[in-house]
DNA sequence: TTATAATTGTGATGTTTGTCACGCCCGAAC
DNA sequence: GTTCGGGCGTGACAAACATCACAATTATAA
């Protein structure tokens, strides 16, 4: 577990030990089962989550009580509700396995401990963010310029995996159409 | 101008005088009129760009030389293909101006430079990104949880001077309809 | 095992939206 | 002035998609 996390900040910058024990010092590592919530919908969100393994969804539910999907987080991602995390304010959406699923978890004084005691890991996180604005990006883009039928090849193509371990309610929540036209889509 | 910069970093991190010339040294401000391109698709990205004043579109073009606008960047914003910058690969996207603009610009380089050199701007620029991707997931959200409809009214209340601003085929190709249906909507 | 719930496919029908077509208005260029 | 093109509305039709309904199959739990 904990050489996941270091393999993964290593992708970008390289530690020490001692650093990486300093680092591992400022998570916790958690083991949650399927349906659990790391993160409620309108209650404070204490964490920032390292995905080690298993599945999670990052879930809007609106006025209809209808479940979208902003995200899906895998292996190696790092998820939360980044707005009410740095605002400290109450989620606006959750954070729920998919299935059993481990995290490394750090608070948002530790993760700011972090950065400052750690200029390596401030520029890691620094990068780890702008990827996620450019992954957020092209999922704008990809409703900006394609169907909802390439959408649906593009995550098959992406994510093969997922539509053994997901059922398709949840692709099509993601997909943002209903159920019932992508289960028309795949055939 | 240099105040406008100035007044945007102090929003987050205050700083002496001597840090604000430091950080100014790295920035060059350029004026450009409408229509002119910060950004073509296709070429290096050498620039991130603060926008002091005026308007502009980040612009992708799909096979059928259709655009789509993946983003207006107005007074006080951050633009760039930032995928391109930070990866030193050509763009994707155009950055071009619709309206004439001023922008203080700066290289990877000095990017780099500037956030090693004073932790407080790297601190900065992570708060900037964290914002930029939450803004995205935002934008991801209205079009999965909002109608084309829906869409058009938040954008009308978040940015009514753009409706003055910019010609109604370039909202409809921000909020992905057609011009046709834009115009339908509107009454 | 048996009962219960979850998952998935598919038909029927109506709504939303895109596309093509046309006409009007208005400002810029000549 | 006249011409030309961009911006904008709107009608007609077709395609894409949502919604409702129902059935069949597959987990899941008691």
């Amino acid at each position: 577990m904990k050489e996941k996390l270091k393999e993964h900040i290593e992708n970008l910058t390289p530690l020490t030990d001692d650093e990486f024990s300093f680092v591992l010092s400022h998570f916790s590592f958690e083991k949650h089962k399927k349906n659990d919530f790391l993160i409620r919908e309108g209650e404070n969100v204490r964490h920032c989550y390292f995905v080690v393994s298993g599945l999670l969804k990052l879930v809007f539910n609106d006025k209809d009580e209808k479940q979208h999907i902003v995200s899906f987080a895998m292996e190696d991602w790092w998820e939360s509700d980044f707005s009410a995390y740095f605002t400290k304010t109450k989620a606006k959406m959750s954070l729920q396995c998919i299935e059993n699923t481990t995290v490394f978890s750090i608070s948002l004084d530790n993760y700011e401990k972090l950065s400052t005691e750690l200029p390596k890991m401030e520029r890691f996180f620094l990068k780890k963010s702008n990827s996620g604005h450019i992954a957020a990006q092209n999922r704008i883009l990809s409703f900006l310029t394609s169907s909802a039928k390439e959408r649906y090849e593009q995550l098959l193509k992406q994510y093969p995996s997922l539509f053994q371990r997901v059922p398709k309610t949840l692709l099509a929540s993601y997909l943002g159409v209903s159920r019932e036209t992508l289960s028309r889509l795949s055939s």
